[in-house]
DNA sequence: TATTTAAGTTTCTAGTTGCAACCTAAAACC
DNA sequence: GGTTTTAGGTTGCAACTAGAAACTTAAATA
């Protein structure tokens, strides 16, 4: 917790291109009240309506927005079951699994910074039993980084521009 | 992105002790509808009332309420400037930089789902200029995780919970 | 002293969110 | 065929969110 703000000046973006930016594309899809907390009880399994609608003491109508806008964003599939064909499952997408980093590190903030006691129970690699990592920032070769090691760089200057963007997992 | 929900019903966790869990405290504290874009213009160096409103064309009460807010739960800090006591600074603290992670998993995600183009500037790591990794899910020891790695225990049975729930950090 | 500036606050407006309660449609079940 | 279940739409109403524009206050500045 050693940093002030003031190691963070190479941080600086050349703001103005919000556009260009994937944050406020991921507010749009993802920036509503609820749909965090519905994306949660997908995490957990949960898949119909009814059920949504008791695990998370949300409005019908609410819930039944907030899905369809899901869905609509490709972060839900809906499906109607093949036992019973008046049921719909909605289920987490490959781009609404992979949400799961942003709404753990999300979880550990307020579990870290929010929540009094020691959160209950925990996430853990089913491999070895212990709890997971805190989620981070980490450079392509692994080492753990902070604000002040961070920098932007224009696309065209990175030599392995291409190579690198295509990675998307650490070897 | 070859996996299915199916392959998750280890990471159901036992709702309904939603009070228990840091993504309601969280969003509590970031789920309006600027508080990240603030946050965003923040960890960009804005620090200044007519320059956030100048960044992100918001209307003046709502950030002087977003921003109050942010106070509030201790992400920015207010103070005056030294040299010019009119001025007051909005700067992030510690509570508050900690939410680059969850930030940039966000933004990446907006990129790699929901931004068309290759996103310009590059975050990249200021000692070799290389990209950062993409966030993930890590277990203790560094291996990268999946949704289906995962699985939820109870606080009494993790064997070396206290060491493990102090250690923020990796080795 | 008068003016300008930064950071709000206030007022008014429109639109959105959220809840409760009720209504509909289709499929399954008897 | 009639009933139940599941998914979700509709309506009415309160609270909140958002924007524009005018006003306020304190501090710097000319």
């Amino acid at each position: 917790m050693g940093y002030e703000q003031d190691d963070m000046d190479k941080l600086r973006e050349p703001l103005g291109d919000i556009a260009q930016c994937g944050l406020p594309l991921a507010l749009e899809a993802m920036g509503e009240r609820w749909s965090f907390m519905i994306l949660r009880a997908a995490f957990n399994g949960i898949r119909h309506f009814e059920d949504f609608l008791e695990a998370l003491g949300i409005a019908r109508n609410i819930l039944s927005n907030r899905l369809s806008r899901l869905v609509e964003a490709g972060i839900l599939k809906r499906e109607h079951c093949a036992d019973d064909r008046r049921r719909i499952e909605y289920r987490l997408t490959p781009k609404g699994l992979d949400l799961l980093p942003a709404m753990l590190a999300l979880r550990q903030w307020g579990e870290k910074w929010e929540l009094g006691v020691p959160a209950n129970p925990v996430l853990c690699d089913a491999r070895d039993g212990h709890p997971i990592a805190p989620i981070g920032i980490f450079s392509h070769d692994g080492r753990a980084l902070s604000a002040e090691d961070l920098t932007w760089r224009d696309l065209s200057e990175i030599e392995t521009a291409p190579a690198a963007l295509a990675l998307r997992k650490l070897p």
